[in-house]
DNA sequence: AGCACGCCGACT
DNA sequence: GTCGGCGTGCTC
């Protein structure tokens, strides 16, 4: 107590959850300096304008900048331990200075939902229920008259170590009758905390494979690496054993009382990467993703916060999960687009988590087989370690890519008849044929044969997609929906029909094709509910010959062992794309699906259809490799001054009002002009390619520089210039550091 | 982002 | 007469 007074400060800067790019000064009233230890990180009630907000400390100060009389004192102190680490709080202070986001809105993001409502951070409590002495012995007979009062009884006697609430409704016990048995002195409430922790592990450990020798060089790199910090890059090809190489080290972690956070695409934990975490590790594992509610994010948040948590497996948001012993970060698929936010708040797991790993001084481990062009480019420049396996573990072989020429040719719902010769002969051998064609719905668009209208969103500026089996119009950019229409708007006409193909139109043909083949969709909209994804990967397993259908979801981790021949339908389709990253996406793309065949002992075939078979980037895919490609890629990107070679900025503006948005920016590029230091370029501004979203009109500015300093000077100087301009009209603006969309 | 104040239209 | 529409202004 002597100490806090002496160390106590009057002020303390607070971080609101609100858009403002400041810290808010408040006294801290002496009665509450008395009785509390005030730390950072720590939350605070404090009145705000006319109402009360909840709020974080971020520093303890001697001073304020604000007038004395106008500095106001806090209501109330929420915590009597700091929610954000000093480790974190230090990195969410990074964060909000290099995405120049308001830092109040950072904090708050590095919360689980039910803390930033003001929910303790405590483990719930749940009541346990115990016989009293003469409970223990009471004759349940004598309970005959209420049936259920006897069971319950009943149960708690044969539970001497006590009964949890829990495990009473499931044994579906009525609480009326355990409160009736309290009172009669029979039974006796205790509450206790919530802890999953005190599970025991019933799993067995398994043995684990041999390693080839790529993989035994990876492994004693990475150890040798262990207790620093230091990035390394594990490029590997599909089922070359990279989890194995990752488990090894987990291992080695986990044996030196270190906990491990391993971060997966959004939705790239499958049950079947979960199992591989479980049967290898007698330890406690957790989960943070999206399809878990609050009070389990805030569980596992807890497990981990206090050190229980061994293993921390979560999707993007979980980089900023506490963890005191934190001894290692594995980012599984690096390349992922899902780990860059896209809305608000617009970091990148990736790179924070290289961040974090430096302040903490720890390793961090970036895995993916299609490594994205940043990596690679300091893999190349010996910033990360490269570590590459390129050999298949067992007899597995690398498929053969096989280009299948489109021109001239007469095509049976978009196939080739050597596509469909391949499938026959596949299918006859019960093996597993995989279509990949990245459009979901029936058809992307749908036309008037008499008019040639076209069905369009009425917030944005593309066309609808047909989504025939839901009997809906539905804009795959705003989510808007409408009915399904038979008859044209314009001209009344009732011939209408659909341009294009996706996958749900696909999946109707192959039906009629392939009668009796099971035929299994795997996008966004067949996988939407909850168990969706299981009882589909159920299904491919329980048939030997099958035909599988999907979009990108098909990428992402799934193992389908039977799957021998892949046909990618459409390889030119993000070939041509405005977007200098499409070429590295639709390579990862390919690769990554083609790496969906014959994972097994079975040579995998993969086909890709093209009406350019002889394009360059199409033929070094084939031919070379993924590596060659993005090799060959990032000199074109160093020739053009791109990322990751120049880094970028850019800056969105929506407004209601067709003109305002790119009136603001016309404006701040004038202003911004002759500030702007010779090293720094800027494009712009421009309409954005979908000018009109959910009814906003976007209009965007981009600057780059070879070098961080200037950009984000200029950067600072443009979102205080947005923040006055905006102040008047209700203009919306956002800043996209490092942005993976540039349009 | 909230939440106020503030000044104009259709209702018991 | 007022209930309520959302324009704009401020928050230590």
């Amino acid at each position: 107590m002597q100490e806090a007074l002496l160390t106590q400060h009057p002020y303390i800067k607070v971080a609101l959850p609100v858009p403002l790019r400041t810290l808010f000064d408040y006294k801290v009233p002496k009665a509450i300096a008395l009785r509390h230890d005030l730390q950072p990180g720590m939350r605070v009630k404090v009145p705000f304008g006319k109402s009360s907000r909840l709020g974080v400390i971020v520093a303890l100060s001697d001073t304020s900048d604000w007038n004395p009389d106008e500095v106001k004192p806090l209501t109330s102190l929420h915590d009597k331990q700091p929610v954000i680490t000093p480790e974190l709080m230090a990195l969410c202070e990074w964060a909000a200075r290099y995405y120049h986001h308001p830092i109040g809105d950072v904090v708050f993001h590095a919360l689980p939902v039910l803390l930033r409502k003001g929910e303790n951070a405590e483990f719930r409590t749940e009541n346990w229920w115990f016989t009293t002495a003469t409970g223990q012995t009471f004759d349940v007979q004598q309970l005959s008259r209420a049936p259920r009062q006897q069971d319950f009884l009943k149960a708690v006697q044969q539970h001497p170590n006590g009964l949890s609430q829990q495990a009473a409704s499931v044994l579906d016990l009525a609480p009326a009758a355990g409160k009736s048995l309290e009172e009669k002195g029979l039974l006796r409430r205790e509450p206790r905390a919530f802890n999953k922790a005190g599970e025991k592990h019933t799993h067995q450990t398994q043995v684990p494979p041999t390693l080839n020798a790529e993989q035994a060089a990876a492994i004693d790199s990475l150890l040798e690496h262990r207790h620093h910090f230091h990035v390394s890059l594990l490029d590997g090809v599909t089922g070359s054993g990279k989890t194995e190489v990752f488990l090894r080290l987990i291992e080695q972690c986990i044996k030196e009382d270190k906990q491990v956070l391993v971060m997966v695409p959004e939705i790239g934990l499958t049950p079947q990467t979960l199992k591989r975490f479980e049967v290898r590790f007698n330890t406690d594992i957790v989960l943070m993703h999206s399809n878990m509610n609050d009070r389990e994010r805030l569980d596992a948040w807890l497990l981990a916060a206090n050190g229980h948590a061994k293993i921390i497996i979560g999707t993007r948001s979980a980089v900023f999960v506490p963890a005191p012993k934190l001894g290692l970060m594995v980012i599984d698929e690096e390349h992922d687009a899902s780990y860059k936010q896209h809305e608000k708040f617009r970091y990148h797991a990736r790179d924070l988590a290289v961040k974090r790993a430096q302040n903490l001084n720890i390793p961090v481990l970036l895995a993916s087989a299609t490594p994205s062009y940043e990596s690679l480019t300091n893999a190349l420049q010996k910033r990360f370690s490269w570590l590459k396996l390129r050999q298949r573990a067992g007899d597995a072989h690398i498929p053969k890519m096989e280009r299948v020429d489109l021109r001239g040719q007469t095509l049976v719902h978009g196939f080739s008849e050597t596509a469909l010769n391949n499938m026959k002969l596949t299918l006859e051998r019960k093996e597993q044929v995989l279509i990949f064609l990245n459009r979901r719905g029936y058809a992307p668009t749908l036309m008037c044969h008499q008019c040639g209208w076209i069905a369009t969103c009425d917030h944005c500026d593309v066309n609808l997609t047909v989504h025939k089996r839901a009997n809906k119009l539905h804009c795959h950019h705003c989510d808007s929906q409408k009915a399904l229409i038979h008859q044209c708007p314009d001209c009344q006409s009732e011939e209408l029909f659909t341009v294009g193909e996706g996958t749900e139109q696909l999946e109707t043909q192959l039906n009629t094709l392939f009668k009796d083949t099971p035929i299994l969709r795997i996008d966004r909209d067949s996988t939407q509910r909850k168990s969706a994804m299981t009882k589909l990967t159920q299904k491919i397993h329980e048939h030997d010959q099958a035909i599988l259908i999907g979009t990108q979801m098909l990428a992402k981790g799934h193992h389908f062992p039977n799957v021998t021949l892949v046909v990618i339908m459409d390889a030119d389709a993000g070939l041509f794309s405005s977007d200098f990253r499409g070429m590295e996406r639709t390579a990862q793309l390919i690769t990554q699906v083609a790496g969906r065949a014959g994972r097994a002992k079975k040579p995998g075939h993969v086909l890709l259809q093209t009406y350019h078979p002889d394009h360059a980037a199409i033929e070094c895919l084939c031919n070379l490799g993924y590596e060659h490609f993005a090799i060959d890629g990032l000199a074109e990107r160093k020739s053009l001054s791109l990322p990751p070679f120049y880094h970028q900025v850019i800056v969105r503006a929506e407004s209601a009002n067709e003109q305002e948005a790119m009136q603001l920016l016309h404006a701040l590029k004038n202003d911004l002009t002759p500030m702007l230091s010779p090293d720094v370029y800027m494009v712009g501004p421009y309409a954005a390619i979908i000018v009109r979203k959910a009814g906003q009109h976007r209009a965007l500015i981009s600057i780059k520089s070879a070098h961080r300093a200037p950009l984000h000077q200029a950067t600072e100087w443009m979102t205080q210039w947005l923040e006055q301009a905006t102040k008047q009209h209700k203009i919306r603006f956002a800043i996209d550091v490092d942005p993976l969309e540039t349009y």
